[in-house]
DNA sequence: GCAAGGTC
């Protein structure tokens, strides 16, 4: 390696300036190092010498910033009506220096030059091996006798960087290919699909809720859809949730040393009876008897050391700061010194950190510098060493507090929140456990378990510091095993289930980590890609549900039977580029294969684009333009339209395919009827039909797709839609039809003709369809079971009943539980109100006033035989049940007033 | 005008 003892140039590279840093502090043991500038102002070079296994050299450390080239298309191809976009998949590519890293890359030129040897000390991982490989490219373009060498360190501490630089190895290009890989595919992909949605659909629909629509793109991305799926599937749950109701007995004891409430050990039962009869057990022979006491101590465990995702859930969690919020104040706070590198996986310290000098740093702080204090008191007993959450991505440590700070003059409110959530998270976890001792007592009443338990707080340890968790307890009387006593309270109460909750800032980054949906530096963007796509919307509790646009464009996907919103795709492809970085896939194999499924895919998806159209007219109009071009024909006369009375209603088929009945005085009149979509052909007849008025309504002789209808219809049939056809009405039921529904509430409906609003009243307000009402609709009568029916008849809800607890609208439904099969029940469709009544105790009420009282238990009690007296309570008042939610005996849960306070 | 990944 000698040459004589000759000095020779050596020009090391890290990712970033910071790095750069680090590395040549370390290396020059801080004496005659020079510093001077380079091209780009942020990437200063560092000069001093050394000697590599004896080898003296003159080196010189710099920086990138992360990737210096990107992927993009040969320049035939880039814009956007330039070429099929099918076309993409095979599109020549090349990796290009943008203008903003130009400087970079001419730095890297000039002091490449007069070099012998390149050492890169890019991060070590698959991305920091794909930059060296940037940086090779560049270095050996203007001087090919470059010595390449890679320094391998895991830690930026002086035992690793030492060792690492006397100890020079191979760059990998396994790892570097992964990448390679990766950024083709993506690339690929979301420029083809994001052209294709985009072009299709953008100029075919009236997309009025973002505004300006003629400038929206519709992008799709390996990473930004299957986020988008997440909150798109949480949200579906949501609106299929059916509430069941249940049943549980509860016992209070109320005794000098206070009251304890028992909880019945069998949860809830869904079977009403089944409670009754238990519940009549233990009223007619009440007395508890204690059958165990258990004492025990409990820890509550202080968190893992601080990682990026972690960092975010949790300042979403306790100070609703967004994730992309959250990473620019990190950022900033990291670039000032005060917290370590924000971007990490690891939530592990290495062995070899001082932790005791990161708590002596925070010593004269005025609020928990006392608590720092004591940490480092031997005699405090306090000082436990860190969990090891198990995460390791060997290139930063951590998120740790790197300077002292009572609050700088120029911090926002929000640097000071974050820096505090550093501070304490990290005195947290060099914390003992909160200790607790806790009781439970079991009790027997008539054979039934019921369970109690109180928790005294012995330590709080931890949580003197974390002041962001708590640890309740509630202390409970004193009890002996064998010891009988008569509840003070035995009550059977009622309460139904409730639907999830929509997906938290918090709960969408652990699905996204979970399924390993992008990486700890760009989980947040994906999130905020979608809130600027107009793909989601965020509440102030932090929790998103899509837009119209963003279910539809799920939906489209969903009903072609397409995975494409699902993580399965991101999943393979890390799979796959698992192997290309183990050397045993090729990154030519991977690509030729993967490529090759996505076009067949895009493909696919373009033949079927008409499931897209389908997902997009349930929540927006057509332009203006599309839907007459749409409609060809002017179709044969079925009737006279029955809404306007002047012109003719006709036969038609839209482009797509589907069948209606349409008013031809349309746009003053908008009366259409829309037909079965499992219609493949019809025409007029000349029969009138016998029974539907005015007349004349003509028949229409229909077919079927056999394979679209039960195999008890007839593919052929004779139809009516003056409104007597019943196996019309079961076949619209049953398959749906072709119509396209105007945007619901979301967006804005002023621009409706009048033609319109009136025509609107006349149709049924739950499926849109005319010739009968929202009370005899066929799609609200039977238990819709096929998924996609239930999720349209969801947003087809019209206003149809004032919600009683907020105010806003609430849609008929129908149950479908056992024992409430078939039964309509009216829901709030606003946000966050979970408000239920069951329609026939609105029936049997005498409306007004006396509607809510009738929701409860008299309607319920008529139909199921009098519950209301046969209880007594072992205090000799008579128990007729109660709220599970307020305890207000006059109702039940789910007709409770104040269920959502 | 399109992706996702680095980082400033």
């Amino acid at each position: 390696m000698s040459n004589g003892g000759r000095s020779i140039s050596v020009l090391n590279v890290a990712e970033k300036p910071s790095v750069a840093k680090s590395v040549a502090t370390i290396l020059s043991r801080n004496q005659g190092m020079r510093v001077r500038e380079g091209r780009s102002r942020y990437n200063k070079i560092f000069e001093f010498n050394y000697s590599i296994r004896g080898q003296p050299c003159r080196m010189l450390v710099t920086s990138v910033t992360g990737h210096v080239m990107e992927l993009d298309f040969d320049d035939r191809y880039r814009k956007w009506y330039s070429c099929d976009p099918a076309a993409l998949f095979e599109a020549p590519v090349r990796k290009i220096v943008p203008q903003d890293k130009l400087d970079i890359k001419r730095t890297l030129e000039e002091e490449s030059r007069r070099c012998q040897w390149l050492v890169l000390w890019l991060d070590c991982d698959r991305e920091g091996e794909n930059i060296a490989f940037e940086v090779i490219d560049i270095c050996t373009a203007v001087n090919q006798r470059l010595t390449i060498k890679r320094a391998r360190f895991s830690a930026l501490i002086e035992r690793e960087i030492h060792e690492s630089v006397q100890n020079l190895v191979e760059p990998n290009q396994w790892f570097a290919h992964a990448v390679d890989a990766r950024q083709e595919i993506d690339l690929r992909i979301g420029a083809s699909f994001t052209r294709f949605q985009t072009m299709l659909l953008r100029d075919a629909f009236v997309i009025d809720s973002v505004g300006d629509d003629r400038n929206l793109v519709l992008s799709y991305g390996p990473c930004q859809f299957p986020t988008l799926g997440f909150v798109v599937e949480r949200y579906w749950e949501v609106q299929s949730h059916e509430p069941e109701e249940f049943w549980a007995i509860n016992c209070n004891h109320r005794s000098e040393e206070g009251l304890a409430t028992f909880n019945w050990m069998r949860g809830h039962l869904f079977d009403y009876t089944c409670a009754v009869i238990i519940y009549e057990m233990c009223i007619q022979e009440p007395s508890a008897t204690v059958t165990k006491v258990r004492q025990q101590e409990k820890y509550k465990y202080p968190p893992h050391p601080l990682n990026t995702i972690e960092l975010e859930k949790r300042a979403s969690r306790y100070f609703r700061m967004s994730s992309e919020h959250t990473m620019k104040v990190a950022e900033e706070l990291y670039q000032a010194g005060f917290i370590s590198y924000p971007r990490t996986e690891t939530d592990s310290f290495s062995a070899r950190t001082n932790l005791q000098a990161i708590v002596q740093e925070q010593l004269e702080h005025p609020v928990w510098g006392s608590y720092a204090q004591q940490l480092l008191d031997p005699g405090s007993g306090l000082w436990r060493n860190p969990s090891n959450g198990g995460h390791d991505d060997k290139a930063h440590p951590p998120i740790h507090p790197t300077k002292f700070s009572p609050g700088e003059n120029n911090w926002s409110q929000d640097h000071h929140k974050l820096y505090e959530l550093v501070v304490r998270h990290f005195l947290a976890c060099v914390s003992q456990p909160a200790v607790g001792a806790e009781t439970t007592v079991e009790i027997d009443i008539a054979g039934e378990q019921f369970a109690a338990s109180g928790r005294v707080i012995i330590a709080k340890n931890y949580l003197d510091v974390y002041r962001f968790e708590s640890w309740g307890g509630s202390v409970i009387p004193t009890y002996l095993p064998g010891q009988q006593f008569v509840p003070t309270t035995l009550t059977l109460d009622s309460g139904v289930t409730r639907p999830p909750p929509l997906l938290s800032e918090a709960d969408l980054l652990s699905c996204m980590d979970k399924a390993g949906i992008g990486t700890d530096a760009t989980m947040h963007d994906h999130i905020k890609k979608l809130l600027d796509r107009f793909y989601v919307t965020k509440d102030q509790n932090t929790r998103f549900s899509p837009t119209n646009l963003g279910e539809a464009l799920v939906m489209g996907y969903d009903d072609m039977g397409y995975k494409l919103w699902k993580p399965n795709l991101r999943s393979m492809m890390e799979f796959d580029m698992k192997a290309v970085s183990e050397g045993s896939k090729s990154k030519t194999e991977v690509l030729q294969t993967c490529l090759q499924q996505m076009k067949a895919c895009f493909i696919d998806a373009r033949l079927n684009k008409e499931k897209l159209f389908e997902a997009m007219s349930v929540f927006f109009d057509r332009s203006n333009r599309s839907v007459r071009e749409d409609q060809h024909g002017t179709g044969e006369v079925v009737r006279l339209c029955q809404l306007c009375n002047q012109s003719n209603m006709v036969l038609k088929q839209s482009r797509d395919g589907n069948f209606m009945v349409s008013c031809l005085g349309y746009p003053l009149c908008r009366n259409v009827v829309w037909l079965p979509g499992s219609v493949s052909e019809a025409a007029i007849t000349s029969s009138v039909c016998n029974s539907c008025t005015p007349r004349p309504i003509h028949m229409i002789q229909f077919k079927f797709r056999r394979s679209e209808i039960p195999p008890n219809y007839n593919v052929d049939h004779l139809g009516c839609i003056g409104g007597c056809d019943d196996i019309l009405r079961q076949l619209t039921e049953i398959c749906g039809t072709g119509s396209r529904m105007p945007a619901r509430g979301r967006g804005s409906t002023q621009s409706q003709s009048t033609a319109q609003t009136i025509s609107r009243q006349q149709m049924c307000t739950n499926c849109r369809q005319t010739g009968h009402s929202l009370g005899d609709c066929p799609s609200v009568v039977s238990a819709a079971s096929h998924s996609r029916t239930r999720r349209r008849s969801t947003h087809d809800g019209e206003a149809s009943v004032p919600c009683s607890t907020c105010g806003a609208s609430c849609t008929v439904r129908t149950a479908n539980t056992a024992n409430n099969r078939g039964r309509k029940f009216y829901s709030c469709q606003a946000q966050g109100c979970n408000f239920f009544v069951w329609a026939d105790s609105l029936d049997s009420g005498t409306g007004g006033g006396g509607r809510r009282d009738s929701n409860g238990v008299s309607s319920r009690g008529r139909g199921r035989g009098s519950r209301g007296s046969t209880f007594v309570s072992v205090t000799g008042e008579p128990v007729t049940g109660r709220c599970f939610a307020c305890g207000d005996p006059s109702h039940f849960a789910n007709a409770c007033p104040n269920r959502n306070a």
